[in-house]
RNA sequence: GGGCUCGUAGCUCAGUGGAUAGAGCGCCGGACUACGAAUCCGUAGGUCGCAGGUUCAAAUCCUGCCGGGCCCA
C-alpha cells in the first residue's frame, strides 16, 4: 500500500468522524526537511478559516483522532508542527512493505491508470524537409518521445506523429535549388538565386539526380524540376527518419500535408467555417474571423495569389487529427512560433474542440564548445546538425541534458560538457549508480547470496536511516511519475533520478553489503535491486539507457583519441 | 510601439500558495589493502530583478517598473 494513498484514506475517515470536509486544495506531499516526517498535510489550515479555530488546534485534533484510530499501528508518530501542518511518520515495517510493490512490478513499477485510456496524440520535430535535423529540433524530439512515454506509462493511449510540410512555397524552393546546383554542376554558368537552399547536402543530392537520370537536361523543366523535388524530399526524408531512429525517437504517423491538399481537405475545411460564417473575402484572399476566438487579428487562408497559407492546412489537419478521435492534442513547437499560438487555439475552438489543444513550446538552445558559442547559421559549423552532436556526446547524454530543464528555459548545450564522462555529467551519475547495483549482484551470484524474497523475516535487517531512506524514495516514484505526465514535465523524472543516484551511492558508502552477514546480505540486494530496477524504470522513461556496466573509464573517455580501449579488469 | 516569455548562489538549473529557498558544477579541506573513487563526507556562498497589492501564509497569484530573449507591426 502506498504511503500517500495511506495517509490520505486516514485523513479523510479522520476529518469525517470530526465532521470536516476535504477541503479541495489539500496537498499531501513529503516535507522538505526530514525532520518533519514521511508526509505532510496542510488540512487543518485549509480549515481552520471556515471552523473559526485556530490551525493549530484544528490540527491537534486531527492528529489525537488518527493516532486513536491507528489500529494497525502503521504510524510511528503522528505531530502538529509549524502553523498547523500535520505530519506523519510511518513505521519501518510499513517501510519494508514497499520492496514488495517494486519488486512484483518490476519494469513496470511506477505504472498507473490516471489517464484512464484516454486517446492522446503527440505531433512533434514536424520539421520541413528541406535539410537535416539540427539541434533545437533534438530537444524537441528527445521531448515529444518522453512525454509520450510518461502518458503511455501512466494509462493514456498515445499515438506520436510527424507532419511533413510537403506542400507549398518551401517545397517549390527546394525543387528549385536542386534544379539549379544540378545545372551548375553541368557547367551551366548560373547565378544563384535570393531565397535558395545553399547546403552541401544540396550539392549532393543535385550530383546524385543526374547521375541517375542523365537526360534530365534534355526533359521539360517542369517535368526535371519535379524529379529534383521528389528525389530531394524522399532523400531528406530518409535522413531525418535516420537521424531520429539514432536518437531513439519513433513517430507511430508520419502524416504528409500534401495527402491532405490533394483529398480536398482543405477546401472542405473552407466550406465549414463558411457555413458557419466564419469567413469572409477581402481585397481577393479569404478570411478567418479568428478574432472571435481571441486572436488579435483576422487571418488569411488563401491569398489574393490563390496560394494557400501555412495556417490554412494546419486547420485542416488539426481538423483531421480529432476526425481521427483524439480526445487530446499535444503540440511541440519551437519557441519562435509561440505568435502562433492564439490563432491555432481560435481555431481548435472553432473546430468545437476548445481546450483540447495543448501546445508545448521548447525554447532555443544554444550549442557551445568549451564556453564559447558555436556558430549555428553557417554550413561551415561542424555540429551543427543533430547527427554530428548525438555522433559526438552519445545520445544517452545527449537526452538526458535536453530533458533535464524546463521545456520553457533556453538550454546552455556545451559539447564538451555532455561529452565528458564523469561527475560533471549526471547521465552517467545516474548510469553508475544503475551499474554499481548490478555489479554487485553479479559478485553476490558468485558468492552465493540472492536477494531476499519480498516480505522475509530477513529484511527486518533493513533497520539504519539509509534503509528507510531509500525506501521512501522508493516508494514516491508512482508520483513523481503521475506528476511528471501530469505536467508533460519530463525533467521531473530526470531531477528525481538524481536524487535516487545520490541516494544510493551514499549507501553504498556507508553500509558494506556482501560481508555483512547472510541475512543482512541478502535483505540489502532486495532493496539494491530494488533501487536498480526504478533506476531503470525511470531512466526508460527518458529512453535512456541503464547499462549493467560502465565501459570506460573517466580518463580514457575524457581523453581525445578514440579508439582508447576500457580498462577491463575482472 | 503591441504581444509572449524569462529574471533564484560565481556558473548551469530545480522549486505547480506552505515550515530555516535547494541541487550539481566551481572554490577550499578530508575519505580507497573490502562489494567499481564515474563515488562519498565537510566548509563557504542568497535584498528569489525592483516596488506595491491579494491572505493565516508569496520565489510562486495580481498590477506597475527595470533588464534579457523571441514574435508581430
Amino acid at each position: 500500500m502506498k504511503a500517500k494513498q495511506y495517509f490520505e484514506d486516514a485523513l479523510r475517515a479522520g476529518l469525517s468522524r470530526l465532521e470536516l470536509p476535504w477541503p479541495e486544495k489539500t496537498l499531501i506531499e513529503p516535507p522538505r526537511e526530514r525532520k518533519f516526517g514521511d508526509y505532510s498535510a496542510n488540512a487543518a489550515m485549509l480549515l481552520a478559516g471556515a471552523a473559526k479555530k485556530k490551525p493549530r488546534d484544528v490540527a491537534e485534533a486531527l492528529a489525537e483522532d488518527l493516532r486513536r484510530h491507528d489500529d494497525a499501528g502503521q504510524f510511528a508518530k503522528i505531530e502538529v508542527a509549524g502553523p498547523g501542518f500535520l505530519n506523519v511518520t510511518f513505521a519501518p515495517d510499513f517501510w519494508r512493505g514497499i520492496l514488495s510493490d517494486v519488486s512484483n512490478a518490476g519494469a513496470g513499477y511506477g505504472a498507473s491508470n490516471v489517464g484512464h485510456g484516454e486517446r492522446v496524440q503527440v505531433e512533434y520535430v514536424s520539421a520541413n524537409p528541406t535539410g537535416p535535423l539540427h539541434i533545437g529540433h533534438g530537444r524537441g524530439a528527445a521531448l515529444g518521445d518522453s512525454i509520450a512515454r510518461l502518458l503511455k506509462k501512466t494509462g493514456h493511449d498515445v499515438s506520436c506523429e510527424y507532419y511533413i510540410n510537403d506542400a507549398g512555397r518551401q517545397m517549390r524552393i527546394l525543387g528549385d535549388s536542386v534544379w539549379l546546383r544540378l545545372r551548375q554542376l553541368a557547367g551551366q554558368d548560373l547565378p544563384d538565386l535570393e531565397d535558395f537552399y545553399r547546403g552541401d547536402y544540396i550539392k549532393d543530392i543535385a550530383a546524385r539526380v543526374h547521375k541517375e537520370n542523365p537526360d534530365i537536361l534534355n526533359l521539360p523543366e517542369s517535368q526535371a524540376i519535379d524529379i529534383c523535388f521528389h528525389e530531394a524530399v524522399d532523400e531528406i526524408l530518409a535522413g531525418i527518419k535516420q537521424d531520429l531512429r539514432d536518437f531513439r525517437v519513433g513517430h507511430d504517423v508520419w502524416f504528409s500535408e500534401k495527402s491532405l491538399v490533394d483529398a480536398g481537405r482543405i477546401t472542405e475545411t473552407f466550406e465549414n467555417l463558411a457555413a458557419r460564417g466564419l469567413t469572409f473575402e477581402e481585397n481577393g484572399a479569404l478570411w478567418f474571423r479568428t478574432t472571435q476566438f481571441g486572436d488579435d487579428k483576422d487571418r488569411v487562408l488563401r491569398k489574393s495569389s490563390g496560394e494557400l497559407t501555412y495556417f490554412a492546412s494546419d486547420i485542416a489537419y488539426h481538423h483531421d487529427k480529432f476526425r481521427r478521435g483524439f480526445d487530446r492534442v499535444i503540440d511541440i513547437w519551437g519557441a519562435d512560433h509561440h505568435g502562433y499560438v492564439p490563432r491555432m487555439q481560435g481555431a481548435v475552438t472553432a473546430l468545437g474542440r476548445q481546450g483540447a489543444l495543448t501546445v508545448i513550446l521548447v525554447q532555443l538552445v544554444s550549442l557551445l564548445k568549451n564556453g564559447e558559442q558555436v556558430a549555428m547559421s553557417t554550413r561551415a559549423g561542424k555540429f551543427e546538425t543533430l547527427a554530428d552532436v548525438v555522433a559526438y556526446v552519445g545520445a544517452d547524454a545527449a537526452r538526458f541534458l535536453f530533458l533535464s530543464r524546463k521545456s520553457d528555459s533556453p538550454l546552455e548545450f556545451d559539447l564538451e560538457l555532455v561529452r565528458k564522462k564523469s561527475m560533471d555529467n549526471p547521465v552517467y551519475y545516474v548510469q553508475y549508480a544503475h551499474a554499481r547495483v548490478h555489479s554487485m549482484l553479479a559478485k553476490a551470484r558468485n558468492a552465493g547470496i540472492s536477494p531476499a524474497l519480498p516480505g522475509a523475516a530477513c529484511l527486518s535487517g533493513l533497520d539504519t536511516p539509509e534503509d528507510m531512506e531509500l525506501c521512501r524514495m522508493l516508494e514516491r516514484f508512482p508520483d513523481v511519475v503521475a506528476g511528471a505526465a501530469q505536467a508533460l514535465a519530463p525533467h521531473v523524472v530526470s531531477h528525481y533520478l538524481s536524487e535516487l543516484a545520490a541516494g544510493l551511492h551514499k549507501y553504498y558508502t556507508q553500509h558494506h553489503v556482501l560481508s555483512a552477514g547472510a541475512d543482512v546480505a541478502s535483505a540489502r540486494l532486495l532493496l539494491l535491486s530494488c533501487v536498480a530496477s526504478t533506476l531503470a524504470a525511470g531512466l526508460d522513461l527518458l529512453g535512456v539507457e541503464a547499462p549493467e556496466r560502465m565501459d570506460q573509464t573517466p580518463d580514457n573517455a575524457a581523453g581525445a583519441t578514440d579508439n582508447a580501449s576500457a580498462a577491463t579488469d575482472a
